[in-house]
DNA sequence: CTGTTAGCGCCTTCAT
DNA sequence: ATGAAGGCGCTAACAG
């Protein structure tokens, strides 16, 4: 039904090859037959076969972006800064210019199964890049899984980048056959670019300092006078939501506030989203009605806990104050604005869809840390001199 | 390099086509040798090659998704609920299993260049089917564009819905002699599904009925006494934002308030995103100090709005009344909550899920419209009886 | 139920 | 600068 490039090649006459060429722009052709070729293409209203061009040149222009929540603005920001940097959607040369990628985002709703299903979908595309943004799941089958996925990914020639994600465990160490075989000419070619690559991780890591953010916005409200401050987190097997409870119970220990049943009793496990911040601050507010401050795993649990104070007839911030973590957008619009860490998502994604596509140079040693900053707003102020 | 299905044939010592029945599952095996190149395939980490296979069948797996803003929920919800629709993401049977779906979200951002490319890059992909999220723009040569690429790739066997966007426009009327040619033969088919698909639009459609839901809202406010409202527009060329305000002056019509420079004073023209909202709303201010009500063309320029109010020393609702449209779920928690007009933006798009899956049937005449519905929260009150 | 035989549409050496 | 020819890996008739 549809027109192929023989049927343009003939329409034109010149040879498939010549057709090929054309369109694929790699390779030098006259420019009289060219604009033969071209105007070939739109009166038969060609267009190019991409699984048949793939097989053939082994190589696919699908680039894949795998997000967690797609609803959620932080992967949405992330994905869309990934997603322009690949399709440059430059004007001219009409849409579908030789060359262009295919960015497209997959969702994998948090579902372990989805994100292997995706991975295996993606590797079947032979894609040319995949991206996994955010939080990883910490199950240690799971993390096996995805690790050995992305090994062979990388191996078949897929590009694979992290973004918002730490890096890759190292794989366990090799001790079969196959490997003590080469130590006999191993120092032969120690050093060369084909040993390192072998050892290298598979993937690019641009991984966020959840950890280090987390601490420095508890150390915030430390400074403020608080010390009996709840924390609300996210999802317990996302190392996001581990990595950045750490940083908060860290830096109540800097501070000499290690009673850990205390701790553990002024820390609610949640979800992220809002409705799991509201029941969290309300529990909170019961297991220790006397806190002067509430930290949320991210912005959208701590504007649901903002709610649920004001519900209570709790004023933000002289009652409580409230942080977040992440600095989505509409934390600077909340009533008041919200106190949060923030995070550099576009530049970050832009920067993963930049190396996605080899046109950055990576990070010495194929990671990178981003720094969260403290973005200091109305949500949270000194802790009022008030009656226990 | 990597192992084909050959590889696996000849370890499972049995013939290619066989290994293809047992991928596939649309053929019968028997349960012996089923379970053989099963092991064959796990032994070698076979994984199918895409490309390949969808050259040969002439069909891909790939349905892609557009939305005209990532990081806007509105689109995410839509996105996240199309994409699980058709990927089950059914654990066993191992990922990736057979007839799985790979269901792409592709991020046009609004422009119209990056549409067409993305409907290009898919039709080059032979797409299973493209469902086409949110307003359409409603540039002349731009809406021609897409609806004759629309039709090519229906043509081509694409599936093609549209969610929350209006129908397709009727192509022009065809007088070419091939369709006069069959005029001869009219009596002989009419009635007939041959007869009836060739005039069908190659789209099927779930709009939203943004006219109605708008002129609802406003009617909402007239109710509750205002009469100097102002209204802050989205992007100019958008056919949801054309839709909204020809609502909201239908309810000023029908109540008798069509003073046209009044109307046209009181109507700012933004674009989505809070900080258009915040800057309109300041500008309406100027224009019209006295106003006692503002509706915005969606829930985030509302907030903007809100925030703008504020910040000019203005109670919500005892001085402004606001209200929004599309009721996103943080429009729940604003403060106070906002009120808005709900579209169901999740079950819209399970069921555009499934209409390009094929799995349900479509409205008659191909188009259905989904209705709007008032959430009516603290956002907007009776007007005050103030000094003017 | 299983093997054999042709392509699917394009890219890519190799000639010219 | 262009043409000819082979094959990429898989599926889809046909046989058996």
């Amino acid at each position: 039904m549809a027109a192929t490039l023989a049927d343009v090649a003939a329409h034109a006459k010149v040879s498939p090859a010549t057709v090929s060429r054309v369109l694929n722009g790699n390779y030098p052709v006259s420019e009289a037959t060219r604009a033969r070729v071209l105007r070939a293409v739109e009166e038969l209203d060609y267009v190019l076969n991409g699984p048949a061009s793939a097989l053939a040149a082994a190589a696919s222009n699908l680039v894949g972006i795998l997000v967690n929540d797609i609803a959620d603005p932080f992967f949405g920001i992330m994905a869309g800064a990934i997603q322009s940097e690949i399709s440059s959607g430059h004007a001219g040369a009409g849409a579908g210019a030789a060359g262009e990628k295919l960015a497209v985002v997959c969702n994998t709703g948090g579902s372990p199964e989805r994100e292997l299903m995706y991975l295996t979908l993606l590797q079947r595309q032979r894609a040319a890049a995949v991206v996994l943004t955010g939080g990883a799941l910490e199950s240690p089958e799971h993390v096996a899984a995805v690790s050995a996925k992305l090994r062979r990914l990388a191996a078949a020639g897929t590009r694979v980048v992290l973004c918002g994600r730490p890096p890759l465990p190292a794989p366990e160490p090799d001790t079969s056959a196959g490997s003590r075989a080469k130590k006999g000419r191993g120092g032969a070619d120690r050093g060369t670019a084909t040993a390192h690559t072998e050892t290298a991780s598979p993937a690019i890591t641009l991984a966020f300092d959840n950890r280090g953010g987390a601490q420095r916005l508890t150390e915030h409200l430390l400074a403020l006078g608080h010390r009996r401050i709840g924390y609300i987190t996210g999802p317990a097997e996302r190392t996001t939501t581990r990595h950045r409870l750490e940083g908060h119970r860290a830096a109540l220990e800097a501070q000499g506030l290690r009673d850990d049943t205390e701790t553990e009793r002024l820390t609610v496990y949640g979800s992220y989203g809002r409705t799991a911040g509201y029941d969290a601050a309300l529990e909170l507010l019961r297991r220790s009605p006397d806190l002067t401050a509430i930290v949320a795993a991210n912005d959208t649990i701590a504007l649901g806990a903002c709610a649920a104070l004001r519900d209570r007839g709790l004023s933000i911030p002289q009652d409580v104050s409230v942080a977040g973590f992440d600095d989505l957008p509409f934390s600077m619009d909340a009533v008041p604005a919200l106190t949060t860490m923030r995070l550099p998502l576009a530049e970050a994604g832009a920067r993963a869809g930049r190396l996605a596509l080899d046109r950055e140079t990576p990070p010495p040693g194929g990671v990178t840390t981003i720094r969260a900053e403290l973005m200091a707003r109305a949500s949270t102020a000194p802790v009022a001199l008030r009656p226990v």
